[in-house]
DNA sequence: TATTGCTCCGAGATATGT
DNA sequence: ACATATCTCGGAGCAATA
């Protein structure tokens, strides 16, 4: 089975049947702010009114999702949150009767794993930022979770999305939400069985590229050459049939004649009204 | 012009199957 | 034990917005 099927939700977030069409404004998207949950350390955030938004929206974020038993119930004294404090109520034994309802609070999978520091020597210049702006130095963004520090304010913003449990990009199929766009796609290639990636060798197919080269290197022994993180070529996808290929006028040839209701076609229609030869650059040959 | 959001991607971890 | 499936999350480029 399929472990997206396994994944266990809190009874009352219900986030897996969530349809976002559903909810006011107020409540969905990452911009809604209640003023309840402004959670204000002094000292902290004074004097950077981004940074603070950041960590108010995801204060509302969290909170909003978690049952009424663990809303918080007063602000947090101190003057900023430690590195171990938990932001699940129910796994930090705040809450016993969630305990006893059985849930164990966010999934472990969702803690930050320790990551090799990729942050180039020449950072500081390399993520500049303006003057009285905030933070300076290249890991000043610190995440009031869990403490890890990020270059840019929008990579913190993003960081604080893996803490909350709303997540905006839900499943058609099984309901589980992913933070990202592109995630949700990868997912829901488990349901669809279209696995874009093959191996030339024995032609056995995979979801994602690391898949196939991992059977590459370890069932044939056929090294990649590639630096870390490098980009390999891109490979179009069409997620409604599996056809795939290298070119993105091929692509979008392929999706105008068989699925013309398209989304992603629609929106490649509409930007090349605006500026086809700048979108065809990006579609085409960023990867390049 | 700076910042933020959206999107694509790779790396690595963990769950599951054989 | 090993191969595969699939998940999380940070890095990065472009577009949109303030």
């Amino acid at each position: 089975m399929p472990k997206a099927f396994l994944v266990k939700r809190h009874p009352a977030a219900r986030l897996g049947s969530q349809d976002w069409g559903e909810l006011s404004d107020r409540l969905r998207g990452d911009a809604y702010v209640p003023g309840r949950c402004l959670v204000h350390y002094p000292g902290w955030v004074v004097g950077d009114s981004t940074y603070f938004r950041a960590w108010a929206r995801f204060t509302a974020l969290t909170f909003s999702a978690y049952p009424p038993s663990a809303q918080p119930r007063e602000l947090h004294p101190s003057p900023r949150p430690e590195a171990s404090m938990s932001i699940s109520p129910a796994a930090s034994g705040a809450f016993p009767e969630d305990r006893k309802s059985g849930w164990d609070g966010p999934s472990q999978r969702s803690s930050p794993r320790p990551r090799p520091n990729l942050l180039p020597p020449d950072a500081a210049t390399k993520y500049p930022r303006a003057k009285g702006k905030g933070p300076q130095g290249p890991g000043d963004f610190p995440c009031p979770v869990c403490s890890k520090a990020f270059p840019l304010q929008r990579m913190l913003t993003r960081h604080l999305k893996c803490h909350s449990l709303v997540k905006k990009h839900v499943c058609r199929y099984c309901g589980k939400g992913f933070n990202d766009t592109f995630d949700l796609k990868r997912h829901t290639r488990t349901h669809t069985g279209i696995r874009p990636y093959r191996c030339h060798v024995c032609a056995k197919a995979f979801t994602q590229r690391c898949s196939l080269e991992s059977h590459l290197r370890k069932i044939h022994g056929v090294q990649q050459n590639y630096a870390y993180r490098e980009r390999r070529a891109k490979l179009f996808v069409c997620e409604e049939c599996g056809f795939t290929c290298a070119a993105g006028d091929e692509y979008y040839t392929h999706v105008q004649r068989l699925h013309p209701g398209n989304a992603l076609l629609r929106k490649y229609l509409r930007k090349q009204g605006t500026a086809p030869l700048r979108f065809l650059l990006y579609s085409g040959g960023y990867y390049a």
